[in-house]
DNA sequence: CGATAGACTGCAAACGATTGCAGAAACGCT
DNA sequence: AGCGTTTCTGCAATCGTTTGCAGTCTATCG
């Protein structure tokens, strides 16, 4: 069917080894020849087989990401800019969605290794700790967003705590007291860290801790509902909400809108994580921005480091660091006010719409 | 490394030939080796190389979806919709993002069939009719949302024609004479068609078209911000506007919110495409659907009908119909209301929430 | 009992590249 | 001229499968 080395071979009447050593440029040929076979099999469209070069070097040009699903806006981001990365290298990427199964993150697995990739990038269910790390010791393989504890693979992750910090103090500065969370499930990192960053900059303000601003939940906008009526529905509701998620805000923003409870002047609202509309939002929502161009960026990096160091002396891997932090930063946008006898700002939105305080970044730990 | 078929041969003591044809399931071996190979196959963890059969078979059973982006969130639910579909089939799918950039496309669709892909479906740029059209003769292509006009594959659509009709009917019947529209560019298939869809059914009413109710743009936020407006510093501003992408949307909202309109009260809203938050938007938008997933499952099925084809007797391939349909539906919530002296509906929020009015569905033309 | 068909099985050649090894050519040196 | 290097080239094996062909074995029938 098309081209193989073989045609290039003889049309260039010589042996297909030459023909190999002079297009992959091993320098083993006469400069004479390596040109003249380049020119021959540009003019013949030669276009090396990767399969059949896989089957020999055991490589497959193909690295994975295994995410959870496409509707997260970090996802899609980190999805965007793995590829973007790769491509750029030579690599294709084969994009999973394991929908946070873990059956289906096991099989998924298995497939790719079968596939002899040559990396993997995966945002880990937590519950094939065991597989993974075996699997790890076959392809280069980095956490992303979440850690597996079972594993001690090389992890990329958000700076959760410090991120809830910046947000909780923000508000704080802007003259807060009574701060409600929107949290993620507590038996996951990510809700745990959260919830660490936010009482961490209570106890810096010393601002006593309630307990019944706090609210875990699933991250769904359902979620984000039924906390907001409780919150709102509170003997002295908070002045502001920090909603750890944003598929929780949905369920936030339509309570207040149902409740006829205008943002910022009633209440303030700051959210983890961004999404493309919140800017065209009105009021345009402030949010902690969770770095996920860096984060995808860093673990690709990290991915690339590896896969090298497997090329070049395979067995050592391990080298330093085996994890990575990503600072969040603050982006204020109009959502949040200062509320203060002495500052009475009525409106954020004379406020610059989006100056950023970043946190320090890729901090090693 | 990994178990290779060899080892299980040796294992049972047979050729790799019989091993090979136990385990692919040829009937060509007797029952009892069948199942000896089978279960030792099982014990030994063995898992076939599907390189090494690919290099054989020509075949990598790697499928791939060139999109543009995955920002729209039509394009989210198809790469879901294809990924899952194909995993159950033991594919896996290459998901490639050329972001409309024809330079990208091609690079893209070259190197893809290095891989030898097994199966493509794209959404064209319409840019490189001439390669699809060469490479179509090798590898089984589905084009998605967009044809290519430079071709005569096989192509999925929406009913682009049908939806605007449908949405701008609604509105008529809602009691609305001034309806602005938002739409895509005039070069471009969609914008085309909604334009026509939405003037039809204006036609019908006997309504005439008024031109400066009309505008063209990139479906970005910004160009809803600018039309809209423009629309509504008409002497005569519409009662209500279809915007006929969900990214034109957000412009739209915007300025509604900074000038205070009210929405469905002050002015009506349909929007094309459905986004997650569009529910829980308050009000929540109503959309027509352009039945993204309809469209990606009815691409995975043209696309299996073609391989499938083209793996029994090869050479055939055309058969009938090139070009399909996939209805739109429209589906009511909020953000339209009646205006009419008769029926002087004041909010829309006590109309069911979600019923559907269905067209009709994978039509062949 | 011998021939013959039928059912299995194994040998070996592919698929398209890479790569160790050894031979050939070219060159410089004494 | 002879010899050792260096530089280039080709042969052939290899990666892990699949598959055409030919051979072996058993069973069946005349």
């Amino acid at each position: 069917m098309s081209v193989t080395l073989k045609d290039v071979a003889q049309a260039a009447r010589v042996s297909v080894s030459t023909a190999s050593r002079a297009l992959t440029g091993t320098g083993l040929t006469s400069e004479r020849t390596q040109q003249r076979l380049v020119r021959i099999a540009r003019e013949l469209g030669y276009r090396p087989n990767p399969i059949a070069r896989g089957l020999k070097t055991g490589q497959s040009r193909l690295v994975a990401l295994l995410v959870h699903n496409l509707t997260n806006a970090s996802f899609q981001v980190m999805a965007e800019v793995v590829q973007a990365r790769l491509k750029a290298l030579g690599y294709q990427m084969l994009l999973c969605i394991g929908g946070d199964d873990p059956q289906a993150e096991s099989d998924t697995l298995t497939t790719l290794v079968d596939h002899r990739i040559d990396g993997l990038i995966v945002v880990p269910t937590g519950k094939n700790g065991a597989q993974l790390e075996t699997l790890s010791k076959n392809v280069p393989i980095v956490c992303l967003v979440r850690r597996d504890d079972a594993t001690d693979l090389e992890t990329v992750l958000a700076d959760d705590p410090q991120g809830a910090y910046l947000g909780t103090r923000h508000l704080i500065e802007l003259g807060h007291k009574r701060i409600g969370l929107i949290v993620g499930r507590q038996d996951t990192t990510s809700g745990r860290e959260r919830l660490s960053g936010y009482a961490r900059a209570l106890r810096e303000a010393g601002i006593a801790r309630d307990d019944t601003l706090i609210h875990a939940g699933h991250y769904v906008p359902e979620t984000g509902a039924t906390c907001a009526r409780k919150l709102l529905d509170l003997p002295r509701p908070p002045s502001a909400i920090f909603v750890a998620n944003h598929e929780a805000t949905l369920g936030v923003l339509r309570v207040t809108a149902e409740r006829n409870i205008a943002i910022p002047d009633d209440l303030s609202l700051l959210c983890y994580e961004d999404m493309p509309w919140f800017e065209w939002h009105r009021p345009a929502i402030s949010i902690v921005d969770n770095g996920a161009r860096d984060l995808a960026n860093l673990a690709v990096d990290r991915l690339l480091h590896r896969m090298d160091a497997k090329g070049n002396s395979k067995g050592n891997g391990s080298d330093g660091a085996r994890e990575y932090r990503v600072g969040a930063r603050l982006i204020q946008r109009d959502s949040c006010r200062q509320i203060d006898a002495s500052a009475p700002a009525k409106s954020g939105k004379s406020k610059p719409s989006s100056s950023k305080s970043s946190a320090a970044k890729s901090v090693k730990v």
